[in-house]
DNA sequence: AAAAATTATTTTATTAATTGGAAAAATATT
DNA sequence: AATATTTTTCCAATTAATAAAATAATTTTT
C-alpha cells in the first residue's frame, strides 16, 4: 500500500526526526534529572547532581520546579527525591491513547487462567520494547517484570515477534546497533535472527528459549494498528520447567487468539 | 510514636512547601505543556498555544525538546502532540515501591479521629489478606492486629471488600478451597457469602458483623490499582459495644473517602 | 484560478531569566 | 572541638530563552 500521503499543514522541518541541537537547554536538563530520579529508588541532591554533571544549586532548582508540579516528591525523612504522582498521572495518559493496557487487560487475565503462566504486554518504540503490564500467575515460581522495564528486540519473545512483521531493513538497521549478548542462547548475529523471524513468522508466534534470562522461557504474538503495523506485543511466560517446548503448540495458539483479540479490541488490523 | 522528626541535613527551607515562586519559569512552562499534552487526546500546535498562554513558536520549542526526550510524540499524519512513552516509563517508576502503608499513614491517621476506633490497612495476595498497618485508637478496650498477621478472604472485613470486586469464579475458587468457621456468625457458605458482597456492592463497604472474633465488628473499603483491581484496603474496627450497626452508615462513608484518597495517593483508579 | 486565511517552522535581535560560584546554616564525622 | 558534608539561599555575569516577524507550506474562500 502507499504512504498515506502524510501531508502537514504549515512550514516543513529541516530536519526530519526529533530536534537535536534546537533544544531549550533548560528542559533538556530537566528532563534529564526526572529521568535520573525515575531511574533509582530515592536519591540525594548531591548524588542527582554528580550524575547529571552539573552543579548542585542548578539541580536543586530544576528538582523544586518540578516539586511544584508534583513530578517528583522530596522525602524529608530520608532526604531523598523520587518521581511524583504526577509523572505518574502524565504518563498513564499514554496507556489511555490507545487503551491497550486498559483494554487488554481483561484478556490477559483470560491468557493467565488458560496457561497458568504470567502474561505479559508490552509495547515498541526504536530502542526495543516497554513492559506495560502483567498479570501474574500465582505460582511461586513466577516471571516479573516492573512495569516501565525496557527490553531488546532480539532478545525477548514480544521484541522478536514485532520484529517478524518490520522491514527487513529496519531489522538490519536494529541488528547494526549491536545485539547484545545475555545467555548462551541469545541470538547474536544477524544471520541467525533472520532464520528465527522466518519460523516465527511461519509458525505465528515467537519463543524465547532462555535467551534473556537463563531458566526462561516465552511465547508472545504482535499487536497491530489499523495499519497493521506492530505497536506491541503479548506474551506468556515462566520458568523452563514449566513453560516447556512441548507446550509451545499449546500456549502459541492461545496467545495469538488473544493478540487477535487485543488487536480487535483496539482498533487495529490483523495483517492480510 | 510521634513524627520521628527528622532533621535535614544542610540549610533548612525558608518556605517549607514545596517552592512557589521560585521556580524555574522554562521547565515551569514545559511542565505546563506535558500536562496539557497528557490531558487531551492530541492536540495542535495552535491549542496547545491557546491552552498553555503562550507563544506558538515557544511552545513549538518547548514541544520538540520533550519530543527528543520521547516524553511527547508527534503523529505526522494527523498533525498533532501525544504524550510519549518515557513519561509513561519515568512515571511507572512511582509504582515500583507503591509505599501503600506509608502513604495511607496520614489519611489513617485521620479516619481513626474522625471515628475514634482503630483504622487498618491490609493488603492481598494470593491466600487472603495481610494486615500492614494500624492507626490505634486510645480507647482502652481496642481491635489489635500485629504487623503481618493474616486473614482469611471471607472472614475479615477488608477481606470481603476485596471478595466483592474479584470476578465470581474466582470467588468461586476462594470458597472451594474451604471457608473455615471461626463463630457463628462467619459466612461458611458461597452462597451466604455472595449473598453478603452483593450487598457490600450495593452499599459502597463490607460490614465483618463478628465474623471472625466475637464481639467484634469491622466496616472495610477496598483500595485499588491502576486498572481498577483491588489490591488491598482499611478498616475501621472495634468492640461491637461501640462499633454497632447504627454507626455503620456514618463509617461507610468515612472509611470510603479515606480508601478513594489513598487510592488517588498510590496512582491508582476507582472503578467507574 | 487566484487570493486570502490558516498553520507550522525558522530566524534573529532583545533582554529576561538562567546559571553557577560562594556563602550560610544545619548535621555528620573524626 | 574541629572539620567535613550537605542542602539551601543569594547574587552578579552573561548565557540562553523568548517572542515577533519572516517564511513556506496547505486549505479555504472568492
Amino acid at each position: 500500500m502507499e504512504m498515506t500521503e502524510k501531508r502537514s499543514r504549515g512550514r516543513p522541518r529541516l530536519h526530519d526526526g526529533p530536534t537535536n541541537g534546537g533544544g531549550v537547554q533548560t528542559v533538556d536538563r530537566a528532563a534529564n534529572v526526572l529521568r535520573l530520579v525515575s531511574e533509582t529508588d530515592g536519591q540525594s541532591l548531591s548524588e542527582i547532581a554528580e550524575a547529571a554533571s552539573l552543579p548542585a544549586s542548578t539541580v536543586y532548582r530544576l528538582l523544586t520546579t518540578l516539586q511544584a508540579h508534583r513530578m517528583v516528591e522530596f522525602d524529608e525523612h530520608r532526604q531523598l527525591w523520587y518521581v511524583g504522582l504526577e509523572t505518574f498521572r502524565m504518563g498513564a495518559a499514554y496507556l489511555r491513547r490507545r487503551k491497550l493496557a486498559e483494554r487488554g487487560r481483561a484478556v490477559m487475565r483470560t491468557l493467565q487462567i488458560e496457561t497458568g503462566e504470567t502474561a505479559n504486554l508490552a509495547v515498541n518504540d526504536d530502542e526495543g520494547v516497554v513492559f506495560v503490564s502483567q498479570v501474574e500467575t500465582h505460582e511461586p515460581i513466577r516471571a516479573f517484570f516492573r512495569p516501565g522495564t525496557r527490553g531488546d528486540y532480539h532478545s525477548s519473545g514480544i521484541g522478536k515477534a514485532i520484529l517478524a512483521y518490520f522491514d527487513e531493513t529496519k531489522v538490519e538497521v536494529i541488528a547494526n546497533r549491536g545485539l547484545e549478548k545475555f545467555t548462551d542462547f541469545t541470538l547474536c548475529d544477524l544471520e541467525s535472527l533472520k532464520t528465527d523471524l522466518a519460523a516465527t513468522r511461519q509458525r505465528g508466534y515467537s519463543i524465547d528459549n532462555e535467551e534473556r534470562h537463563m531458566g526462561m522461557r516465552c511465547v508472545a504474538v504482535p499487536i497491530f494498528n489499523e495499519y497493521s503495523e506492530p505497536i506491541g506485543g503479548i506474551s506468556v511466560s515462566g520458568p523452563s520447567v514449566r513453560v516447556t517446548p512441548e507446550k509451545d503448540d499449546v500456549f502459541g495458539p492461545l496467545v495469538r487468539d488473544a493478540a487477535q483479540e487485543i488487536t480487535d479490541l483496539t482498533g487495529g488490523r490483523w495483517p492480510e
